[in-house]
DNA sequence: TCTGGGGTCCTAGGACCC
DNA sequence: TCTGGGGTCCTAGGACCC
């Protein structure tokens, strides 16, 4: 019998703005961006639930509900490190901690009693520990999988803690709306709702082969979950470190929607800027870029091309991304959204003969070198790589044979 | 009300190979 | 010559999470 902890942060965002602003505390707090702003609510505060406001819940909505709220751009850079703190603080119960998301985390405490004492001894350690540190709240669920510890977490809130006893995880789950399940969203909840089951309990009673015929192997899992099993690729057994990314994408919504092809072209090719940049961060190559447009209606497609070989390069994913847009856009069709992903991640680049080899060494370190310009400049100096680019190929073009024989790296 | 950005996982069809 | 099945890769879309 495992002991799992999940750790939960109390509106983390808003408590960190909080943190740093205090005349924030007690007021209705929204984190997402000027409530005019094209965009949904990121984080908001106890006291901005009571009129309703959610998050995800679009930012003019979240406006006209509580015109009086403070509304901040929030800052990811603090969130991020108030998680690195939280992670260090995790790390000291117990070896097996798993960051589920930037406010969230498992624990597996399974045989940590003699160091730390029983299960709710040791939550309530921990829960100090954290707000000692950090001056933050969180919740903590404690059971046996998972999934019940992450349900728990959430029955928690705020600021509290809660122990499933072994044992009596389908009579906790039982009363729940089915909702509450992770992993059953409004699509989901929705279609058992026609069903005539709201409740877990209602779905624990079912019958696993009428689920899996409704909801294939889906429902299968959700007939585990429903009796607080960690079935299914959402809850996989081992609590450790966090896996290498799968995909590295960014998109743009834009505060207009626009039809000018040069401007669309050159967010496109910002974007995949990004990406290639990320995946050099990662020390990642990918395989397959994919381009996402988003008109003004709303209707959403994506488009993908696999290349012959993995890059990590800016030139490769903007030329594709950059082909795919063109090839797919409809020319004239106000866009609202665009973005530039990169997936088929792997760790080294495809077989490549020794010139090309060479050719790419020093164009990644030229790249590389124009990222340090950028982390001292700002983003704005995009300009001095893509200018960088240009005036390599140029040089290459005109005096080609001069190249190797200088020193590679020089360039950058 | 008018819908972000960054991810993961699943499904399903078609191509291609054995 | 016709028929088949399984495995894997690629592509597109969608549900879901924070």
């Amino acid at each position: 019998m495992r002991t799992i902890f999940h750790v939960d942060m109390d509106a983390f965002f808003v408590s960190v703005e909080e943190l740093f602003d205090p005349s924030l505390r007690g007021k209705p707090v929204v984190v997402g961006g000027r409530p005019d702003a094209r965009g949904v609510v990121a984080a908001a505060s106890y006291e901005a639930r009571k009129y309703g406001i959610r998050s995800a819940m679009p930012l003019r909505t979240a406006w006209r509900l509580c015109p009086h709220a403070v509304f901040v751009e929030g800052h990811p850079e603090r969130y991020r490190e108030y998680s690195e703190k939280i992670h260090e603080i995790l790390c000291e119960f117990s070896p097996k901690v798993e960051m589920a998301s930037i406010d969230e985390a498992y624990l597996d405490m399974t045989g940590t009693e003699r160091l730390f004492g029983p299960p709710m001894k040791a939550a309530h350690n921990l829960h100090e520990a954290i707000r000692q540190r950090t001056g933050l709240n969180c919740s903590i669920g404690v059971a046996s999988s998972r999934l019940v510890a992450k349900v728990a977490s959430d029955q928690a809130k705020p600021n509290g803690i809660l122990w499933v006893l072994p044992g009596l995880e389908a009579q906790f789950l039982a009363p729940l709306e089915v909702g509450k399940i992770p992993g059953v969203g409004k699509v989901t909840e929705q279609r058992l709702h026609e069903l005539g089951i709201r409740r877990v309990g209602d779905l624990a009673r079912l019958d696993e082969g009428f689920l899996e015929e409704r909801f294939g192997r889906w429902g299968l899992a959700l007939a585990g979950k429903a009796r607080g099993l960690d079935a299914g690729a959402w809850f996989d057994e081992e609590i450790g470190e966090e896996a290498p990314p799968k995909s590295v994408s960014h998109e743009h919504t834009f505060e207009q929607d626009l039809v000018d092809a040069q401007l669309l072209e050159a967010t496109v090719a910002r974007l995949a800027s990004m990406v290639a940049r990320r995946l050099r961060e990662y020390g990642l190559y990918a395989r397959t870029v994919h381009l996402k447009l988003r008109y003004r209606d709303f209707t959403t497609i994506t488009r993908s091309h696999t290349m012959d070989r993995a890059t990590q390069l800016d030139a490769d994913l903007v030329e594709e991304a950059r082909r795919l847009f063109r090839t797919h856009w409809k020319r004239g069709v106000p866009v609202r959204l665009l973005g530039v992903a990169a997936s088929g991640l792997q760790i080294q680049e495809g077989q490549l003969s020794l010139l090309d080899q060479e050719r790419r060494e020093r164009w990644r370190r030229a790249l590389e070198a124009a990222d340090r310009v950028r982390d001292r400049f700002g983003e704005s100096a995009i300009e001095l790589g893509s200018a960088m680019e240009g005036l390599y190929r140029e040089r290459a073009h005109e005096n080609p044979a001069r190249r190797p024989g200088r020193g590679a790296g020089k360039h950058g």
